[in-house]
DNA sequence: CGGCACACGTGATAC
DNA sequence: TGTATCACGTGTGCC
């Protein structure tokens, strides 16, 4: 039950006083980071405050976890990397059924590959039903050829294989690893 | 300048005491879900709240950058190769380019069969640009599907080949030669 | 002792 | 009209 005097009454008042103002501060400083706030009262304040910290903890948590998981995914890509020299001869792909003929080719865009390879079709006796050209991405071609041989004509998968790839992959390869 | 009613006084005493008490349990709840706080007083509570609330902001940003630029970090490992391939039996071919991906598959014809592809790659998330669909003879189908990975998405030439091996062909396989 | 932080009761005020 | 919240001055304890 002991008074101060009246300076120290004084000094108290204005330290208390500084104190508070200091705490408000914080108070509307931290309302100015946490997004969303409906109420402005202190406890929704700090209330909401630790409902979005948690959210925030748990994001960086979930974020975290995929970015260990860039590496694993990398990994993959690695190791399929060894079954490109397997790969090499299917970017010419045929198949022969009765007089039909089915040729895949994957090649690098370049001017003049579709003429090319119609001329070679002429040359190797087929008569061309349909041709279809996708690009992929910004440098490739997948190219379908349905076509059929021509009468009298009896030619084998290795021929038109062959032929293909020594007339027209073999000048175009060269940017495809 | 109006006085309460005793029994309203002690009332206000009373509701004042509760909420100090919430506001108190909110600080110590507060002071729980900031890690390495060091001072434990009011002031520093919020100030390191705050403080260590913009860290985790900023770190979400940049983990969300991070994981914005999950192609191109794999895209990195990959720039040597620049395509990969592989060939399942050669009845499915795939093949990737930076986030196209490029899919070949030969198969005898059958009811749903492109139906499935389709549910498969939606599974797989691939969200198909072009799809192709030769009949080749009378009872072959040569489908060539032209994709792109959804984003966030980080999928293997194997997975996709996996999938499809097991969820389309081993049950339409049986009359391919 | 002084500096600091806290809880308390109280009056004022907004809805 | 009660039912909230707030700021204030004060007493008390702890380095």
């Amino acid at each position: 039950m002991y008074k101060r005097s009246p300076i120290q009454a004084q000094e108290h008042v204005t330290a208390e006083r500084k104190r508070r103002e200091k705490l408000g501060e914080l108070f509307i400083s931290l309302s100015k980071v946490v997004p969303g706030l409906k109420k402005l009262d202190k406890s929704s304040i700090l209330g909401d405050t630790i409902e979005y910290m948690k959210e925030l903890q748990q994001q960086v948590k979930v974020l975290e976890e995929t970015k260990k998981n860039i590496p694993s995914a990398c990994e993959n890509i690695k190791e399929n990397v060894n079954c490109i020299d397997q790969v090499v001869e299917s970017k010419i792909k045929a198949r022969i059924l009765d007089k039909s003929v089915l040729i895949n080719i994957h090649c690098n865009k370049q001017d003049g590959v579709v003429g090319r390879i119609l001329f070679e079709m002429e040359q190797l006796h087929l008569s061309v039903n349909d041709i279809r050209i996708m690009p992929f991405g910004p440098t490739n071609l997948e190219i379908s050829i349905l076509a059929e041989m021509e009468n009298g004509c009896c030619i084998t998968v290795q021929d038109i294989v062959n032929a293909l790839q020594i007339n027209i992959l073999d000048q175009v390869q060269s940017a495809v690893a």
